[in-house]
DNA sequence: CGCGCTCTTGACTAGGGTCAAGTGCAGTGG
DNA sequence: CCACTGCACTTGACCCTAGTCAAGAGCGCG
């Protein structure tokens, strides 16, 4: 498995073509890279005035503390994607990002944010899109543990982590590296590991997917997606040139 | 029940104060106002250069189209709130918004909008506010849908509308007018109808809160908050005073 | 008057949670 | 080298929340 020397730069440029000076304001934006261990609270819940980050490398975590004790797994992070950069404009942090592996990351610069984009539409048009894509895998995890049983929905969020370390190369196209252990899997699923290992046995059993040693392999993606009733359309949003 | 004259200017002079350029940019955003009927499509799921909306009056859904014919409700949307502004960077709309009452819009002109917020920065800044807002209550709602039982996830969401309504002064003190039926809500909350009347009927003889004649009434929010794990800080994202 | 829709309630069922026990392995210290 | 501990994973047995099926009431409307 290859990785890509920016990850963010393949995603966005796997959507649009960025000018030179895009890829210019694009590097501005960045600071200094920095490293957190496995476990460690990257940004906080409830932090005021926290920072924003992107992945270089690693895998990271977005989850919520409620007041009952419990962490429900909100969302994964990969390299190329941002870390609360939507609550910078929110009183403080609505959630807690942490390392899930070592993980590298560059602070954000967004003191000129507004300015920045303005000059570099091109980019402007891309973190728009990053946005939009964002909100549209919340959606869609939304629609998943209202809608679908355990198993489609497992694959389902399996399917969407496919297209997502495809994007930015980390891929060897039988599957891709996975470091969610069971248990963390299960709670961004809304199920309990107990019930996520059986699923897993179920799909294994019937050769559609491993989810083994860190790493996911799909046996079958088309007899997968028919038989959970997973959305080619979904994902289309992901690749699919705009108008 | 009074009615405030423009909800959207509402909402964010509650949080953020404008100045007279913010508010004329904001005025020039928008365009004629243009009406739809309970039950009409304003933007379908698929559509290709979609336009965008702000609400002047009434209540909207979105809603998902998937494969098995299913069309589960994702969002309600209230006078103030902007529809598919985040799909417009995307290469179409990811959602169905519908008219669930009678529904006054006014579209946005979005061509020269980086120019704008980049003229307008108080302006801008209250916009990314309502972003993150927005998808704080997605993220709340994906918590709640996998954390959270029946009971706890039907109060809550009233709650959420409680403040949402407070917010744009359509709210009478003890409780707000709801045009949502029992199907659509339960939809919303990943439930059947009839498992949300149940809860409805508990929590009505335990006179916690009335759910009747499109209306809801709470007649103890304390013990509301309490009884259903209501996270109070949640809350506050939509009221506090930022940094 | 009858159709259709929302709401209501009851009886039954099943998907997935809870509890419990056990395996395998990596790290730590004796 | 071998306990000992802790964690991730696995499996079985049991149970409960919420879904399914069914029937009926109330009401607006053509």
């Amino acid at each position: 498995m290859s990785v890509a020397p920016n990850p963010l730069m393949r995603k966005l440029q796997a959507y649009h073509t960025l000018g030179a000076t895009d890829i210019a304001a694009l590097e501005a934006l960045q600071g200094e890279a920095v490293t957190f261990l496995a476990g460690d609270d990257i940004i906080f819940q409830g932090q005021k005035r926290h920072p924003s980050f992107v992945i270089l490398r690693g895998w990271a975590l977005s989850v919520k503390h409620l007041t009952d004790g419990s962490r429900p797994v909100i969302d994964v992070h990969l390299p190329g994607d941002f870390l609360a950069w939507r609550s910078l404009w929110l009183s403080s942090a609505d959630r807690t990002f942490q390392a899930l592996t070592k993980v590298e990351v560059a602070p954000l610069k967004t003191e000129r944010l507004l300015e920045t984009l303005y000059k570099a539409p091109g980019l402007a048009r891309a973190l728009l899109w990053v946005g939009a894509r964002e909100e549209a895998m919340v959606v869609e995890r939304l629609v998943s543990i209202a809608k679908r049983d355990a198993t489609a929905r497992t694959a389902h969020f399996l399917l969407e982590l496919d297209a997502r370390t495809k994007l930015i190369g980390h891929h060897s196209g039988e599957g891709f590296v996975c470091p969610l252990s069971q248990t963390i899997l299960a709670d961004a699923l809304g199920m309990t590991p107990i019930h996520l290992n059986r699923v897993l046995r179920q799909l294994r059993e019937a050769n559609l997917l491993l989810f083994r040693d860190g790493h996911v392999t799909f046996l079958d993606r088309e007899r997968l997606a028919e038989r959970t009733g997973f959305d080619r359309s979904y994902l289309d949003e992901f690749t699919k040139e705009p108008t």
